[in-house]
DNA sequence: TAGCCGTGGTT
DNA sequence: TAACCAAGGCT
């Protein structure tokens, strides 16, 4: 025994108390949210976490909800076509997430027996699951110990531990072991201590505008001990207006708007060809507004191409329109 | 790795 | 109001 040299010292000896100061917190502050339903499926927490990838929670709940009454089961979606779930996926954005997801459907039907595997290696070769993904289902649909790291999770550690305002750019492997130093030795409390921390971090710890008097952690944060200094870097800043990404949205969602096959000048031709057209009343608004961005025909058609390119849309003889 | 990929609410 | 931000993944 004495040969054996002392473990690494523990990051803070008040560990437990900040797992039970967060988790207790979050015993009473949690928001109820159906995929935390205990009788929610691996699955229903599979789609919860496509849909929450860069999407707030609240617009997720209706369209998680009407996906789960129409897809119950991974067999289900599978059966679908891809334009059905691009259009069930509705304004949620990222609309590939929507492909992603009936990819992996497909997998998990053909490979898993339509259960969704509750590996994380399994879990990260389906298609749209990265290793936060992949984490999540492991952790929150089976009680995996597993280390979580999200947004919410870098800015919680960031602030309370490292004193810092904000997290870097991207992930770095220091903040990955701060997280898996941070967890809970044992499986059920380290699940609810993942969960916890993004809460803290969704409802509390937010990015622009934290709610430090609410914080369960205030008294023992470095950030707040330091007199809450600025962001070191600044943000990176998502441009928007006049972008091939705002284009592509508004071609987009004319498809999504109807069935009937859009006929391509009317997207990437001059805007007069639109009118007087005999589309149907929501088509034609979501042209009008794709039309109203003023685009030139060439970003249009890039756009087009590009959704044609990813699989969002096929060209037939009738025109353009959802896959299949 | 940095840039790209939607959409709408908040500040 | 323009900018920022949101339970990321992929190339």
């Amino acid at each position: 025994m004495s040969s054996v040299p002392a473990p690494a010292p523990a990051v803070d000896p008040g560990l437990p108390d900040l797992h039970r100061a967060v988790t207790g917190w979050y015993d009473v502050a949690a928001r109820d949210l159906p995929w935390r339903d205990p009788d929610c499926s691996p699955w229903g927490v599979m789609v919860s976490e496509f849909m929450l990838q860069q999407t707030p929670v609240v617009r997720v709940l209706p369209v998680w909800r009407a996906w789960l009454q129409r897809w119950p089961h991974p067999a289900d979606l599978a059966a679908a076509s891809t334009g059905d779930a691009v259009r069930a996926w509705g304004r949620l954005g990222y609309p590939r997430r929507a492909l992603r997801l009936h990819a992996a459907a497909v997998e998990i039907t053909e490979r898993h027996g339509g259960r969704v595997p509750a590996g994380h290696d399994e879990l990260l070769a389906l298609p749209g699951v990265g290793a936060y993904t992949a984490a999540a289902i492991a952790v929150f649909a089976f009680g995996d110990r597993q280390v979580v790291v999200d947004t919410n999770i870098r800015r919680v550690q960031a602030r309370v531990v490292s004193g810092r305002a904000l997290p870097s750019r991207s992930l770095t492997a220091a903040e990955t072991r701060l997280a898996e130093r941070l967890m809970p030795e044992d499986d059920a409390l380290a699940v609810r201590w993942n969960q916890a921390v993004m809460e803290l971090g969704a409802v509390v710890c937010t990015a622009r505008s934290p709610r430090c008097e609410q914080c369960p952690v205030r008294h023992a944060c470095a950030w707040v001990a330091a007199g809450r200094p600025e962001p070191a870097e600044a943000p990176r800043g998502q441009s928007w207006h006049g972008t091939d990404r705002q284009v592509r949205g508004a071609v987009l969602a004319v498809l999504r708007a109807g069935r009937d096959p859009v006929p391509e000048p009317h997207l990437t031709g001059p805007v007069d060809v639109a009118t007087g057209t005999g589309l149907a009343p929501e088509p034609l608004r979501a042209l009008d507004a794709l039309h109203g961005l003023d685009a030139p025909q060439e970003q249009r058609r890039r756009a087009l191409d590009g959704l044609i390119q990813d699989g969002l849309a096929v060209r037939g003889p009738a025109g353009i329109s959802l896959p299949g």
